[in-house]
DNA sequence: CAAGAACGAGAGCAGTGCTCTTGCTTTGGG
DNA sequence: CCCAAAGCAAGAGCACTGCTCTCGTTCTTG
């Protein structure tokens, strides 16, 4: 289904592109308030109602802009997932290193793309509903933290956390929906240490460590693996 | 120095009231993104550069209300703090639930005024610098928290986490700055926590937990107990 | 080859933040 | 008491925004 019809076709999808990066563009520059159709269509010598071909609304080119943060955001995670650290061997990363990896590398992307990062965690458009298709990117950071955990838990390593009666059933239906095969207590404190280690990142890049915190990568690597812990995952050098 | 020298000292603050009053329902009902000076204008009946005799740009309106919204999380956090739970007596509430009890007072007030907590802990606005008198408000839930760690120090029933050695020194900064008699150990778990802490609330509120979390007080709930214990708090019941 | 869909350009609408000028009212010093 | 100075509301206007509609042109396809 990937095969281009004719110049038509080629040539939209071409202008699709282009005013997707021209977007991503000013949206890295200045942020997403002051990304304008109108500047865009400026920039790429077209008139702005001629944008409106290719995406139908404002809203549209920044959800397909969301949809690639997201993508971004993941594709980094599963990357710094897969890699194994320097020196070591491939795949034998104990898990709590690994997370903490993981943890770093969406903290270092988000460092890199902060308007990017703050569109997609900060503050959602008041009336903005996400559309089914931003909701698959949108996990992708999260199934990687579910990997780790679900690893670990088949290596036997995972030392389970305690979890709350009234979590007990509504963790069961999370690792039945998209977990499988994470004990429920994991799943619970997964989800809550997935919520906090973005908080840790949205803090930093929002400004409220301004004056407090100085050494914030170092705050963030110990945080991150007390995170690790919470979960399950035992600390390196334990046996 | 708030004596009033006449009608028209005395129209001024009731005026500058009135906007301020309006500004915060239209935050309220339509989000920061939608309220404008002219609608803000419009409903008061006046014409909208008349406005600017009171606020000279819109970006001050908004930090007048930034700071609005501060003050009133931080009120809630404090009044928390204070509040013995019902049917305990004054003050002899163990530690760990006060941090409890604060942590969810602020997370009531997020749920109750969302466009407001976006507007504090959301995405800043790309071009903005907080102006100084931001930053006492946005300090004081910090405060509750250092408070309630203080207290549980000087009471002797604080056990001291774990410090990375790159942390020691920027914690024991933090400690003289503003959290004076409190452990560096017990200051980097703290304003660990107290990002993470946002960061459960901030996902919840900007649905990040939508077709994820259902049971979201729980596990809050379990979260924040969790927390207090990352910072030395010792559970309830642990003598 | 001709009907029809896709497309770019332009004008236009309603809305925004903000500035400037024009008069009116309140205030305070001589 | 009176009058200049300062504070104030109103209106017009500028540059910008998202978005719609129309009008020719170009490409695609039956």
């Amino acid at each position: 289904m990937s095969t281009i019809r004719g110049a038509r076709e080629r040539a939209r999808i071409e202008v699709t592109a282009a005013i997707k990066d021209e977007a991503r563009k000013q949206l890295a520059e200045e942020g997403a308030p002051k990304l304008s159709l109108r500047s865009v269509a400026r920039e790429l010598g077209m008139v702005s109602s001629a944008l409106y071909r290719y995406f139908p609304s404002r809203d549209d080119l920044l959800t397909a802009l969301i949809v690639d943060a997201f993508d971004a955001i993941g594709a980094a995670a599963e990357r710094a997932a897969a890699e194994p650290a320097a020196g070591e061997r491939a795949g034998v990363l104990p898990p709590a290193e690994r997370w903490v990896a993981v943890s770093c590398a969406v903290r270092e992307w988000a460092l890199a793309h902060p308007h990017e990062y703050a569109l997609v965690y900060g503050s959602p458009v008041p009336g903005y509903i996400a559309p089914m298709d931003t909701v698959g990117p949108a996990a992708r950071v999260g199934l990687v933290l579910i990997d780790i955990v679900r690893g670990a838990y088949r290596a036997g390593e995972l030392t389970l956390p305690p979890l709350a009666d009234e979590l007990r059933a509504d963790a069961e239906r999370m690792a039945a929906e998209f977990a499988e095969g994470v004990p429920p207590e994991a799943v619970a404190a997964l989800v809550a240490a997935w919520a906090q280690l973005f908080g840790l990142i949205s803090f930093e890049l929002f400004g409220q460590f301004n004056r407090v915190v100085e050494e914030r990568e170092a705050l963030f690597r110990q945080s991150a693996g007390e995170l690790a812990r919470s979960v399950g995952l035992r600390d390196a050098g334990t046996d």
